[in-house]
RNA sequence: GGACGUUUAGCUCAGCUGGUAGAGCAUUCGCUUGACGUGCGAAGGGUCAGCGGUUCGAGUCCGUUAACGUCCACCA
């Protein structure tokens, strides 16, 4: 074996090479297992127009962290991976770029159209899913999935059909969100709201019967070639005589009636609404209360229709210049006054969406949703952090049905088929040829396609194999985390959870893990338009996707939203950079075969740190239990370095010297093999090989055993012990960097403690880590003027006459003993409290004491030393 | 209009079930310390947004105010 490392570490060498050694030896793969539990993530598909983004990075480091450490610890981890066609976001790609070549979707046709999308898809639906290799993503390629493949359309066929069965899905004229861009109807949570400034038309429709008129106002004149009433509310007092009268609509000249609907607000602009049902939901509701005619004037691509008369053919703003000049002309103005506005628009394209009523398929919501809402209310399903909860059941709560139906050609194409002859409309499992009523064979399908949502509201279980009752789907399912950011907690978890209740009979996972969006460094969202996202590969290519993956853990807390900073991935990478060359020391002082167990005795240092590692063992799995992901690896960041680096390796340096170095490597190795387990999960890579590199027992990092805590590598009292020690070695250094004395002047040390026998323990350390050539506790010795340091356990002397002033080290030992006092008038205080003795629990109030006592004692021998120097 | 989040060291952020504030970066000082200068040792820096309450004790719980941010609603 080769056990030479590379001074500093260099992620391009090792990356690629961990990857396909894992994949081709198939450690991703999961198998339906009866002797081991299963732990299952679906992954959030990513749409095949992607690249990935900080946001993917993100989402897959988090999914990643968990599935590796499940399956160490011994599930049988499935992350099952795949991609979504993205309908709309596709079909717009595709036609941009056949635009390019002169070409529309009508001269190539439905099918022709097709095969380019396919073709397309063949090209670079890959992208995405090399890109999610390069972050280390574990997943099961094996099982990886598409939206649009044979078993997923098959279950959405399935669905679809059971729906239109019961009922729950049906087709109707409905007023819908129609983007005049894309061309399409689009659904409730895919209307974007923006606020603009706008005008408030205030017209006058006269009385039909030549009584007078009345004032309304709107913000869209040019509707009112639709409209067919005007409304007030039923208890106006202004108003209450007209209803059921008529006015004349201007310009069209027509009569239509004053209605009396709870709609309308009294204290809004005048009190009377028209009221355009082809337009406007809300006066489409109040057109079905009250049976009035729908006049749509529009066209699909916004433009004025026939039935606009002689403003056809004028765009919408067009239209509302004309009529409003028309209306100045004849007299119908009272007047225009600015105003604030919110509009919506397409989520995709940002163009303003006409609401408009339409023929399309809807599913009825209502039923739904309720086991959707039990199932979180009752803990079924859990969101982490439990605040989303409130998004979903506000969501759930208040929800409209679902408008399915695309005017598109990339997705599931609807499967309902009309008879030409008899109109009867047939929806079933498989394409039909006949007309069950009329015997004819004059069917055409449904043109539309359904909304992408709907397949991926099937994704944790028809990835699974359902509808079929697979083994995969019987073991995995159902799933146990999803994780994703909370910006599509309505578009897709609420979906998946209403879809996995009412055709699984289970919920789709247990717990939804809800992280925020990584923002730029400013606080910003990443935005193609603002050109100031970061491409996760090109970190990965600079720093090594460890350095993104834990830059990314690192003070993540779930829910919250996060700034990327170059220094925060430069870090990790530094972080990846002194782990390396840990491993270096440790390989560098092997000398042959190592037993890989702890050695029979264990010096003081080795069970402090093998305790502060199997505490440590305990401390990250408890912290990844609560998805305290961003807790877990500070903690493995502080304990590497600092305990093992800083400490523990400097500690070890002397021993590596001298007959005890075997059993310090193989307490080396195993403290280092023990953070190689507990760092994998969220350092893959370099974890894996350095693992490879060092002694090791087995194939792989990711498939060993997750570091249990162990009773019988506790100890409190070295931990304890080594305290002391160090904190007597950060003193000496401390006082010696005050008074500038460089680390190459070495000088004897005076020792006087109660604890005589840890600091004779601790003597190589103090001499190397303190700069001392001997260590004298015999208190005779002492004398001269001496540098007094005095921590809790110890009074050190440091013969540097020649440096010592005398009154300053009189002046600082007396500052120091008043900054105690206060500390410790501070704990009395607290102690002398009757009420807090009493009532604080007993750990607390111990603790105090404990703290008085050791302050006591400092104060003590810092006396001493005052007045051996006075 | 409603809901939620944030406010902690110069900057970016942690701080779990209340026990007396931490990290990284930055700053200052000192180091050719036999793994690492992507490093080592040390230092400075915070009335935890304001006010009130609960408690022996509040950054942490409750109420309230303010600033910033996000989502939902959409009175034409």
């Amino acid at each position: 074996m080769d056990r030479e490392l590379a001074k500093s570490y260099d992620p391009r060498e090792v990356e690629d090479r961990i990857y396909s050694f894992w994949e081709t030896n198939g450690y991703f793969h999961a198998n339906v297992n009866p002797d081991k539990k299963p732990y299952t993530i679906v992954m959030p598909p990513p749409n095949i127009t992607g690249q990935l983004h900080m946001g993917h990075a993100l989402d897959n480091t988090l999914q990643d962290i968990l599935i590796r450490w499940r399956r160490m610890q011994g599930y049988e981890a499935l992350w099952v991976p795949g991609t979504d066609h993205a309908s709309i976001a596709t079909e717009a790609k595709i036609v941009e770029a056949m635009k390019k070549e002169g070409l529309t979707k009508d001269d190539l046709g439905r099918d022709r159209f097709l095969e380019r999308a396919w073709k397309w898809k063949e090209q670079f639906g890959g992208r995405i899913v090399s890109q999610l290799r390069k972050m280390g993503s574990s997943c099961d390629w094996d099982r990886e999935r598409f939206t649009m493949d044979e078993g997923c359309s098959k279950a959405v066929r399935e669905v679809f059909v059971k729906l239109y069965e019961e009922g729950k899905i049906y087709r109707g004229e409905r007023i819908i969100n129609w983007c005049p861009h894309c061309l399409t109807s689009i659904s409730d949570a895919e209307v974007e709201f923006e606020e603009k400034d706008a005008f408030f038309y205030h017209l006058r429709y006269p009385l039909a019967d030549g009584s007078g008129y009345l004032e309304l106002a709107t913000t869209r004149p040019e509707t009112m070639l639709g409209d067919t009433a005007v409304a007030v509310h039923p208890e106006d007092e202004r108003y209450k005589d007209l209803v059921g009268k008529k006015v004349i609509l201007p310009l069209v000249n027509k009569e239509i009636p004053i209605i009396a609907d709870e709609y309308v607000e009294m204290d809004f602009g005048t009190g009377v609404v028209k009221i355009t049902p082809a337009h406007d939901p809300n006066d489409f509701e109040v057109g079905l209360r009250h049976q009035l005619e729908v006049i749509t004037i529009t066209t699909d691509d916004g433009y004025m229709n026939d039935l606009a008369g002689k403003y056809e053919g004028l765009s919408i703003l067009e239209a509302r210049k004309a009529i409003m000049a028309d209306l100045e002309e004849q007299g119908y103005v009272v007047k225009v006054e600015p105003m604030k506005h919110n509009v919506g628009n397409c989520y995709r394209c940002h163009t303003t969406i006409e609401p408009r009523v339409s023929l399309q398929w809807f599913v009825k919501m209502e039923e739904l949703a309720k086991p959707a809402i039990e199932a979180v209310k009752t803990g079924k399903t859990k969101f982490v952090p439990e605040r989303f909860d409130k998004i979903y059941y506000h969501w759930l709560e208040n929800i409209r049905d679902w408008c399915i139906s695309r005017q598109l050609w990339w997705g599931h194409r609807i499967p309902a088929w009309y008879c030409e002859d008899c109109g009867e409309t047939i929806v079933s499992r498989e394409d039909p040829t006949v007309c069950p009523k009329c015997g004819c064979t004059h069917l055409t399908q449904d043109n539309d396609t359904l909304d992408t949502w709907f397949s991926s509201a099937l994704w944790p279980f028809s990835t699974l194999g359902w509808p079929e009752n697979t083994e995969d789907l019987k073991y995995f399912y159902p799933t146990e985390t999803m994780v994703t950011g909370y910006d599509i907690i309505f578009f897709w978890v609420v979906r998946m959870m209403f879809s996995g209740l009412a055709y699984t009979g289970d919920v789709p996972f247990h717990t939804v893990f809800i992280h925020g969006l990584v923002r730029d460094s400013k606080g910003r969202k990443m935005s193609k338009s603002l050109g100031n996202g970061i491409d996760p590969l090109e970190i990965i290519e600079e720093y090594g996707a460890d350095a993104l993956r834990f830059m990314l853990a690192t003070g993540n807390s779930p829910g919250n939203d996060m700034r990327f900073l170059q220094e925060k991935v430069e870090s990790s990478r530094n972080f990846a950079n002194k782990i390396w060359n840990a491993a270096r020391f440790i390989l560098m002082n092997l000398d042959g075969d190592i037993e890989l167990s702890l050695p029979e005795t264990l010096t003081l240092e080795d069970k402090w740190i093998v305790s502060k590692v199997n505490t440590l063992a305990k401390s990250v799995t408890e912290n990844l239990e609560k998805f305290e992901l961003g807790m877990a690896v500070q903690k493995l960041y502080d304990f590497i370095w600092d305990d093992f680096c800083d400490w523990y390796i400097e500690l070890c340096k002397t021993r590596l010297q001298n007959d005890d170095a075997p059993n310090a490597r193989r307490v080396l190795v195993f403290v280092m093999t023990n953070m190689l387990e507990l760092l994998h999960p969220f350092m893959p890579f370099i974890t894996e090989e350095i693992w490879q590199t060092i002694p090791h027992e087995g194939e792989t990092l990711m498939r060993s055993d997750w570091p249990l805590f162990d009773e019988q590598l506790d100890f409190p009292n070295e931990e304890k012990e080594m305290e002391r020690l160090m904190e007597a070695i950060r003193a000496i250094r401390n006082r010696r960097a005050e008074m500038n004395v460089p680390p190459s002047k070495k000088t004897d040390l005076f020792i006087e403690t109660a604890f005589e026998e840890t600091f004779k323990k601790g003597k190589p350390f103090i001499e190397r880590l303190a700069f001392a050539t001997n260590i004298l506790f015999d208190e005779s010795e002492n004398q001269g003027n001496m540098v007094s340091i005095v921590t809790p356990d110890a009074t050190i002397k440091i013969p540097l006459e020649e440096l010592v002033d005398t009154k300053a080290e009189l002046a600082r030992l007396t500052k120091e003993r008043e900054n105690v006092q206060k500390q410790l008038e501070g704990v009395l205080a607290r102690l002398n409290n009757e009420s807090f003795v009493s009532k604080a629990p007993q750990n607390v109030v111990d603790g105090a004491k404990e703290q008085a006592s050791r302050l006591q004692e400092k104060i003590d021998l810092l006396n001493q030393s005052i007045a051996a120097m006075s």
